[in-house]
DNA sequence: TGTACATCAGTGAACGCGCGTTCACTGATGTAC
DNA sequence: TGTACATCAGTGAACGCGCGTTCACTGATGTAC
C-alpha cells in the first residue's frame, strides 16, 4: 500500500543508518540485505524500492559513517587538551568494543580494498579526515603537521584493528595505551 | 584411486599455501573452498580428506603467513642498517600491491576479528612478532623498546591497510612515505 | 467539499545462483601371505 | 618374489541453504475534477 511521502525519506535514512552500524560491526559480507531490512522493521522486499543494489548500499552507508567520523574530527578545536581527549576517546576500550557505532576507516578499510565502488568514496573522506586534523589539532609546528597527521592516523587505525583481533585482554590495551602514548 | 602417501602431505601443504596466498588477496569470505581446491590443480571433494572444514584451513593458512611474517622479523638481525630496509620494504608500493604474499596482519586482521576460532594463533603470533621486533630490531633504548615496537607495528599495518584501501596513488603514497618517516 | 481513480511503498513468495559439505564410486598403492 | 585383497585419495554429481534480486499483488495516500 502506499505510504505518506514524508516517510519514505525518514525509512530511506533509516536503512542507512541501520546499514552503517551493522557493517561496521561484521563487514560488508558478513550481512544479509534481509538482516539490514529487518532491523529497519520491514521485510526485505522494498529494498529495491530504495536502493539499486546492496553495493549502491554499501556506497552510501560508508559516505554516512564516514562524515560522522569527519565531523567528529571538526568538533575538536585546536586546544592541545581537546586533541588529547580526542585521542584518548580514539584508543579507549570503549571505542574498541563498539565497532558499530565507531571509525569507519578502522572498521572497514579492508572490505573496501574490495569494493571499487566504494573507493572513491573513501578516499575523499580520508584525504577530509586528514586536512581537518591538520588544521583542528594542535601540533607543535605548521610545517609538519601534515606528516604528524597521516603518522597519527596510520597509528590509531592500526592500532585499533590490532586490538580488535586479539582475544588477549591485556595485550589488547597494551596496545591501545602504548600507541596512545606515543601522540600528543 | 589411492596416491603415495609422500604426495598425500605435499598437497596438504600446497592447500595450505594456496589458501594462505588467496585469503590474503581477497579475504575469508572472498574465496570459496572450490577456488583453493583448483589453484592446487585437485577438484573440490578431497578437501574434506584434509580439512574437517573451511574454518580448519583459515586457521592453518592464518598461521602459515604469520609464521612467515615472524620469520622476516628474525631475519634482521638488529643493525639500525637492517632495520630500516626492513621498515622500507614494508612500508613499500611494492608490498602494498602484493597482499597475496604479504603482511597476514594487514591482509587479514580485520577478518580475524569476526573469527573467534582463529583468534588465539593470530593473538600468539602478534606478541611474537613484538617480541622478535625488541630483541632483532635496533632501538635507542631498551627500556622502552616494548612500546616502541607496538607503536610501530600499529603504524606499520594500519599505514598499509589505509594505502591498500584508498585509489588515489599519490595519496596512497603519501600514506606509506610519511609513516615510514616517522620510524627509525 | 466530495468522489473516482492513479500511484507506488510494502508484502511475501519465488527465482537462480554459488556456497560449504556429503557421498557412492574408482582404481593405483601398499600389505599380507 | 608373486598374487590377492584391503585401503583410501581423488572424482564429480548431488545436497540443503542462504543469498541478492524480482515480481504479482495489496491498499492507503495523493490528486484530478
Amino acid at each position: 500500500m502506499r505510504y505518506p511521502a514524508a516517510e519514505t525519506a525518514k525509512k530511506h535514512k533509516k536503512i542507512i543508518g541501520e546499514a552503517a552500524r551493522l557493517f561496521r560491526e561484521r563487514g560488508f559480507s558478513g550481512v544479509s540485505v534481509a538482516e539490514i531490512m529487518q532491523a529497519t522493521g520491514l521485510t526485505h522486499g522494498p529494498f529495491y524500492n530504495h536502493f539499486p543494489s546492496k553495493e549502491a548500499l554499501m556506497a552510501e552507508s560508508v559516505e554516512h559513517g564516514l562524515k560522522s567520523t569527519l565531523a567528529g574530527v571538526e568538533q575538536v578545536g585546536n586546544s592541545p587538551r581537546k586533541t588529547a581527549e580526542y585521542l584518548d576517546r580514539y584508543l579507549s576500550t570503549a571505542h574498541r568494543d563498539a565497532p558499530a557505532k565507531g571509525c569507519t576507516m578502522a572498521a572497514l578499510a579492508a572490505d573496501i580494498r574490495q569494493q571499487s565502488e566504494v573507493k572513491g568514496t573513501f578516499t575523499a573522506y580520508v584525504k577530509a579526515i586528514i586536512e581537518k586534523m591538520v588544521s583542528n589539532f594542535s601540533w607543535p609546528s605548521k610545517r609538519s603537521a601534515r606528516g604528524d597527521s597521516i603518522r597519527m592516523l596510520s597509528a590509531m587505525v592500526g592500532a585499533l584493528i590490532l586490538a580488535r583481533a586479539v582475544d588477549d585482554e591485556a595485550f589488547s590495551k597494551e596496545i591501545l595505551r602504548e600507541t596512545r602514548r606515543g601522540l600528543p
